[in-house]
DNA sequence: CCATCAGTTAGTCAAATAGCTAACAGTCGT
DNA sequence: ACGACTGTTAGCTATTTGACTAACTGATGG
């Protein structure tokens, strides 16, 4: 019963699949109805309908009925949501990566003032 | 043979599973070998080794043999690529909802000059 | 040198995924 | 009212995934 999710998990999971990467471009561009997502895809509409039912069961798009068509359009939240993630997970590695570089250049400079006989035995 | 790719598609598909995301998150903070990745983990090693080969396979991570221990690290580049995906569709997202909020801004401004009977039938 | 330690390979299995076709169901224009 | 338009549902299939056990390989450490 409680679809739309927004899990990490399933966000990334959409994501992994560029017939979904490529909705979501499009819709990031402008809320579109199916038909319109559909006519350059090389897939059957019941396919289609399915990636875009992933799309919405995690969060990243909503879509609603108006008469004949479905109109889908971005959830800016999800997008955001991962992007933290990964971002949080960039800082970790970048800062520790830093850290390390000004060791090891801190290493050389200390080497050079104390021993230089380093590279013979 | 061609293993290693840093395929968007397979960087999101690795970060779809919850195992693997707590293995980037441990790696982020420091190098560690298969070992020490297995010791808190609810599974069986052959299944853990499976997850970081699909790191390894996209791009994420690499690993050395060191003695008889495999020893597993960040590969930062990953990360930087698949946040800049992301950060990309935000952008575009946002622009378009910013320019959205000021054209409804405007119209509301337009109206309260011209017709008040707005509200009455 | 041989037991233990740290992975590794191979093989099995259930569930999930992405694709298809065929048939059905609301809405709209005339 | 009815045909065309726009989805939608219901199966079916092949492939991939994430998990397991059992058996194997290559490095220590004593």
């Amino acid at each position: 019963m409680d679809n739309h999710e927004l899990t990490i998990d399933r966000v990334f999971h959409a994501l992994s699949d560029p017939t979904r990467r490529a909705i979501v471009m499009r819709l990031s561009a402008k809320p579109s109805a199916v038909g319109d997502l559909f006519a350059p895809m090389p897939m059957a509409l019941p396919t289609l309908l399915k990636h875009i039912r992933v799309l919405e069961e995690c969060g990243l798009v909503a879509t609603k009925k108006v008469g004949r068509e479905r109109i889908c359009e971005m959830q800016p939240e999800a997008l955001r949501t991962t992007d933290a993630w990964l971002a949080q997970q960039r800082s970790v590695l970048e800062a520790r990566l830093d850290r390390m570089e000004a060791y090891v250049l801190d290493l050389q400079k200390t080497e050079n003032k104390n021993g230089r006989r380093k590279k013979r035995k």
